[in-house]
DNA sequence: AGCACGCCGACT
DNA sequence: GTCGGCGTGCTC
């Protein structure tokens, strides 16, 4: 019997330890308390993975994310059942992040731990059904039925079925029922397994047996054996020629992976053979999914303007936290990243490098794989989950030092991060849309750095606003490198006017003279050319040749698409539209055409005007699978395609010293954005497009095609102005209440019913009327009505003063409103969905 | 979000 | 009568 007054009893209660917060990845907003239980107490540490009840007979996996003494008031806490990590998988200051993140974007802690842990870390469990050891058919008391007769057949083939299972066997859709009143009648039991999801990739080895490396008589004797069996012999000497046994036995006893052996088409029966005579043995052995690679180079020297960029940052770095590098194109970033992570690399701190998905080539990983060797991880999207649970481990045992990632890398279990490189930190692919978290892996790496007390290093040739506004403030340092690497010259623009080239009948297949003399000027030089538009598939807005009219939409602020089949022209946000036009209505022309046309169409035109040249074409349907993209890269690098045509991926960090010529073929599309960004991502586009062209000894030639070759922003951008550019849209934004001048907060409405949506947008709205923080809401009052899966919504804009305690009160306030709403019974079912800082 | 419970219609 | 439709309420 336990004394009363047990010592460790005691002990329990003083040092408090006796409930958990636990991270659930669930949707509700708040962490869940369990009891711990008095064995599981003295391994419970904040970032373990534990197994826990939830609801009725749910078990999921959660991690504790804070330990206390403090019993909740309204339940009895159920007890943790198990611990699944020796160590935690997750650290103290992640979870600091994590509830960082939930706040600031809004959404649930679940929600942040569901996107951070790579699902190969999340268990949950499967109900699966078993029968139950006492019970016998023959002396049951209860009669059962047909269906509940072949569930227990079934059982009797297989140990243990799923629900799923027993749907499938019955071909019923409710089992659950019959599942009931099998428990009931005692015959079967059903429990929650949990399982992990990662497996060690294991390889089958073979390696000689050790009878035979003894002696060099048993070999011969082998190969006596064998003679006359040329499949045998062919296995055997393949393995000597690989492992010299002889010379370095040591060799042998890490053996061959079995598959490479057998990969030159030799029989696994001849080698099955060799094995059971005693030649080979097999083995086990679990390999890492991600190849050691050494480090093959040094970093190369930095030319005088990187080496002064990477003094000024590491300056910059003594008193701010922050720092902007605003280097132009082809100005060798890469390099002074390289020199700095070194640096935080030897003073025993972790390092990350956050690219946006498109850029993360194996161009790039492959130089710093060069450099950084098997201390670097890579963090791709397009890793399986395995391999991501391994770079997970990888950061978490200190095999990888460094990462280089996309956006999600930002979760990554660092603990002592000395540096974040955002690079082309203006990239909008950043922001994560859907679904929660709705963060911005620049701005929450900025805090993630902050949290480590780790340095961020923003990189780009053309700055986002919001950061070149902060470095403007004093608040970020700033370095600015506008020299190229080898003081290559910056590339020269042209702009190609397509009205008047159509006017003059110059107009040949959408292209302009100039651009045609340009291609042809360097296919004749053997130079590569690469042509750029803004958009795949096929004519998605219809234009006025002659006063360059575009249909908009007369509820929306956006131009009008063109269904080609429907043929009618339709507004994508409203669900507006109106049929083709036979003439402009603004100035009664007839030649009205169907613009933006895509890569497909320009490839065609392409190979009409230059029939002897080698074609490319690059985007999301070339590119579609895993290595399109490289494949394409690879030709195109080794001088086998002399025109690449491309969307947006061609823009990112490929640098080919051939390509001199860059033609983007419909300039105007890019100021099409609807948009308060439009300007700065026009800007954006054409900078790094061109930036493409032209190297070393050549100058690179630039053509931009347009109907409005006079608009400013095309001047802007060709005297690379970027400061004034920047300086005259932020008087509109000031002006128009947009960032940086104030914090945006986007808030969808959504039901299934539009009525219903459009009060409940109109209640918000209400609503915030009352919390009069300085805010201009737009949305539902316009009118604008999308259905998205059969839900209409509702966008509400609010523009928030750039005050952090307005903010924080302001997502109470928001967070109130909706919790009231939601109780009203008619807008029970109606979803608000809250994106901070939209793009 | 799931998943129970619970209250109604249209089938064996 | 039961099967199964989905409204509503809860999860430590």
């Amino acid at each position: 019997m336990e004394s009363l007054f047990a010592e460790h009893d005691f002990l329990d209660k003083s040092s408090g330890n006796n409930f958990a917060d636990i991270i659930l990845p669930v949707p509700i907003p708040r962490m869940f308390t369990y009891k711990i239980p008095k064995n599981l107490q003295p391994q419970i540490q904040i970032g373990l993975r534990v197994i826990v009840q939830f609801g009725k007979k749910k078990v999921l996996t959660g991690i504790i994310g804070k330990v206390h003494n403090k019993p909740p008031q309204a339940y009895e806490a159920k007890p943790i059942l198990d611990i699944l990590d020796h160590q935690p998988s997750v650290n103290p200051l992640q979870i600091r992040f994590w509830v960082w993140m939930a706040e600031y974007y809004f959404c649930h802690i679940g929600e942040v731990m569901f996107a951070a842990l790579p699902s190969g870390l999340r268990l949950s469990s499967e109900s699966k059904v078993q029968l139950n050891p006492n019970f016998d058919a023959e002396t049951s008391k209860y009669p059962l039925d047909v269906r509940e007769e072949k569930i227990l057949e079934a059982l009797e083939k297989k140990d243990e079925l799923s629900y799923e299972d027993c749907e499938q066997i019955l071909g019923v859709k409710t089992i659950h029922p019959i599942l009931k009143s099998l428990v009931a009648k005692e015959a079967i039991l059903i429990f929650e397994r949990v399982q992990e999801k990662y497996t060690p990739k294991v390889e089958t080895r073979v390696r000689l047996h050790p009878d035979i490396v003894a002696s060099k008589a048993a070999l011969e004797a082998v190969f006596e054996a064998v003679q006359g069996k040329p499949k045998q012999e062919s296995i055997l000497l393949k393995f000597l020629r690989d492992v010299p046994v002889f010379q370095r036995p040591q060799l042998n006893e890490k053996g061959v992976d079995k598959a490479t052996l057998l990969e030159e088409g030799d029989s696994e029966s001849s080698l099955k053979t060799l094995i059971k005579n005693g030649v080979f043995e097999t083995f086990k052995h679990v390999v890492n999914r991600i190849e050691e690679e050494a480090a093959e180079r040094e970093a190369s020297e930095l030319s005088s303007s990187q080496q002064a960029a990477f003094e000024e940052i590491k300056t910059h770095f003594e008193t701010k936290q922050t720092v902007l590098l605003h280097g132009v194109t082809g100005s060798g970033k890469t390099e002074i990243y390289i020199k700095l992570i070194q640096e935080v690399l030897e003073s025993g701190s972790q390092v990350l490098l956050l690219l946006p998905e498109i850029a993360l080539t194996t161009q790039i990983v492959g130089r710093l794989k060069q450099v950084f060797g098997s201390q670097m991880g890579v963090y791709h999207s397009k890793y399986s989950d395995n391999e991501r649970v391994e770079v997970w481990n990888g950061v978490l045992s200190g095999r990888f030092s460094f990462v280089v990632g996309v956006r999600s890398s930002i979760f990554l279990p660092f603990d002592s991060l000395g540096m974040v490189i955002v690079d082309e930190e203006h990239e909008p692919s950043f922001k994560q849309f859907d679904p929660a978290p709705r963060f911005h892996a620049r701005d929450a790496a900025i805090m993630l750095a902050y949290f480590h007390q780790a340095r961020t290093l923003l990189g780009s040739a053309t700055p986002s606003f919001e950061s070149y506004f902060n470095a403007t403030q004093g608040k970020y340092g700033y370095v600015e490198i506008t020299h190229r690497f080898g003081d290559a010259s910056l590339p020269e623009y042209h702009l190609a006017n397509i009205s008047a080239d159509r006017k003059k009948n110059l107009l040949k297949l959408d292209s302009t003279r100039l651009l045609r003399e340009k291609i042809q000027n360097a296919l004749e030089n053997q130079q590569q050319v690469i042509i750029f538009q803004n958009r795949r598939g096929y004519s998605p807005y219809i234009q006025c040749e002659d006063c360059s009219w575009t249909g908009q939409c007369v509820q929306c602020d956006v131009s009008l698409t063109y269904h080609q089949f429907a043929e009618e022209l339709r507004c994508h946000y409203c669900g507006y539209k109106e049929k083709i036009p036979q003439a402009c209505p603004a100035c009664g022309s007839s030649q009205l055409t169907t613009q933006g046309m895509g890569t497909e169409r320009i490839e065609e035109s392409l190979s009409l005007l230059f029939p002897e040249a080698r074609l490319g074409r690059m985007d999301l349907d070339t590119t579609r699978n895993k290595y399109g993209y490289q494949r394409l890269l690879d030709e195109f690098a080794a001088g086998q395609i002399d025109i690449l045509v491309g969307t947006q991926m061609i823009t990112k960090g490929l640098d080919f010293g051939k390509v001199t010529v860059v033609g983007i073929w419909d300039g105007d599309r890019i100021l099409n954005f609807p948009d308060f960004r439009a300007g700065e991502r026009a800007y954006q586009q054409i900078t790094q497009v061109a930036g493409r062209a032209g190297r070393r000894d050549i100058q690179g030639q630039v053509v931009i095609q347009s109907r409005n070759p006079d608009n400013d922003l095309f001047g802007k951008v060709i005297r690379g102005d970027y400061f004034e550019f920047f300086r005259q849209e932020m008087i509109d934004r000031k002006k128009y209440y947009y960032p940086p001048f104030v914090k945006l907060v986007k808030i969808t409405t959504r039901h299934a019913d539009a009525k219903t949506a459009q009060k409940a947008a109109h209640a918000l709205h209400h609503q915030m009327a009352n919390i009069a923080v300085k805010k201009i809401v737009l949305g539902p009052e316009k009118g604008i009505i999308v259905r998205i899966k059969n839900q209409y919504q509702f966008e509400s804009l609010i523009k928030l003063d750039k005050q952090g305690t307005t903010q924080a009160v302001f997502k109470q306030s928001l967070a109130k409103i909706i919790e009231e709403l939601q109780a009203v019974p008619e807008f029970r079912s109606v979803r608000w969905i809250v994106d901070v800082d939209p793009s």
